[in-house]
DNA sequence: GTCTATAACGGGATAGAC
DNA sequence: GTCTATCCCGTTATAGAC
């Protein structure tokens, strides 16, 4: 693509036959971008569904409707591509737990956390199971760096709840449990939805059962927790 | 297996030159019975771990001792193997949700569900693991079973419930909701053990650990639902 | 950058001797 | 029942033409 030669536009010198302008070279890359997204969102999907050994390089080529060959030239090699969606993805999925702050009222934060975390669930639950997968196989491609993520933000999000304990703002609830209980709770609609669909005839994507869910989770966790 | 002819041990009549006795054919049983349970369980580790498409039927095979050739004689097929193993795991799987009566006082019947709950992930995180990429997946090779499972289990669950709550032993929870999430937070001790382990140092075999979880998680939940 | 062809490998399943 | 050898397929990755 773009391969024709061309002059400069900016600064109207003439250039060596076939050297790219600095505005093609932009465009180019754009493309390049662009095709690696499209890459990456169909691995993102096969993955997801059926795991690293049980999706294909063929499959995500197909459903990316680019060539075998192709693909692994944006890509040195399936783990490549991979390890890259999961190292990608990561920032997103940390994303919520972040705005968490000690100056927030601790019922308004945890139920904006709770939210937060279902709108993930809702949006993206192919990451929540390729997350899913990947750390109930032991984390075997990026368990160090999630680790490591991980640990800072929890001590982080640990001090707060602590915080607003020695304030008596929230009772003496273990912090990481309370954390654990809201990633389990709200993943669990990305992750299970095969069966909470089975169960229930709904997913997050109907949005009266996203906020009876909301408001259960809410009742749940903020009666639990809340000092009367 | 034991396609031999033979006469009936029990008539006591003459039986031909190598025919085998009633005892032998029994010790002969036992014999393979073992053998499929070994099998079974080197495939549960190692199906848990690495999913089906992760897993070679040499690996298997390995674990448990046997060759190749023998393991494919024991199970027709890798599949026959791993649909055999969901099928024997799902009676076990949902055996704690069963004690579970409205004749119970709510608070006790809630407690000590999220307590076999507990003991389940620990004493089975295979078992959970597996469960969990299989729905994961869309539970391919038995959702239709499990869901009709789940199903009557979940309405007869539903209903004492609902009948706790119209006699304000409960205050008015979406049942479903409820049940998911004690699903939800005590399996996350098994599925998510990399990351909890990783962030807290210990897991449920932990007895401590254990105990901790156990409290945090009843406080939570009844708190936030048994009346005041 | 994109394609086709193919190398190189591993896996599931079967055949047949013992 | 158990083992070894082998078939055959699907897969990843590379080579090389365009």
């Amino acid at each position: 693509m773009a391969k024709s030669p061309a002059l400069d536009g900016r600064t109207g010198t003439r250039r060596k036959r076939g050297a790219p302008t600095e505005a093609s070279l932009l465009r180019r890359q754009r493309q390049t971008d662009e095709k690696r997204r499209v890459i990456l969102g169909a691995a993102l999907e096969l993955f997801s569904s059926f795991g690293f050994h049980g999706t294909s390089v063929d499959q995500i080529a197909e459903r990316a409707d680019v060539s075998k060959g192709n693909l692994l030239y944006y890509f040195r090699s399936k783990e490549a591509l991979y390890s890259t969606l999961l190292r990608e993805l990561l920032t997103i999925w940390l994303q919520p737990l972040r705005a968490f702050d000690r100056d927030q009222d601790p019922a308004e934060a945890i139920r904006a956390y709770i939210r937060q975390k279902l709108i993930a669930s809702r949006d993206n639950p192919a990451a929540s199971r390729l997350f899913c997968i990947e750390v109930l196989q032991g984390a075997p491609v990026f368990g160090g760096e999630l680790l490591a993520n991980l640990k800072t933000l929890m001590a982080e999000k640990r001090a707060v709840i602590e915080h607003w304990i020695t304030q008596g703002k929230l009772v003496n609830v273990a912090a990481d449990h309370l954390i654990f209980l809201i990633w389990a709770t709200t993943q669990h609609y990305a992750d299970f939805s095969f069966q909470v669909k089975g169960l229930t005839g709904k997913t997050l994507g109907n949005t009266k059962f996203f906020n009876e869910v909301e408001q259960s989770l809410c009742d749940i966790v903020l009666g639990g927790i809340i000092p009367k």
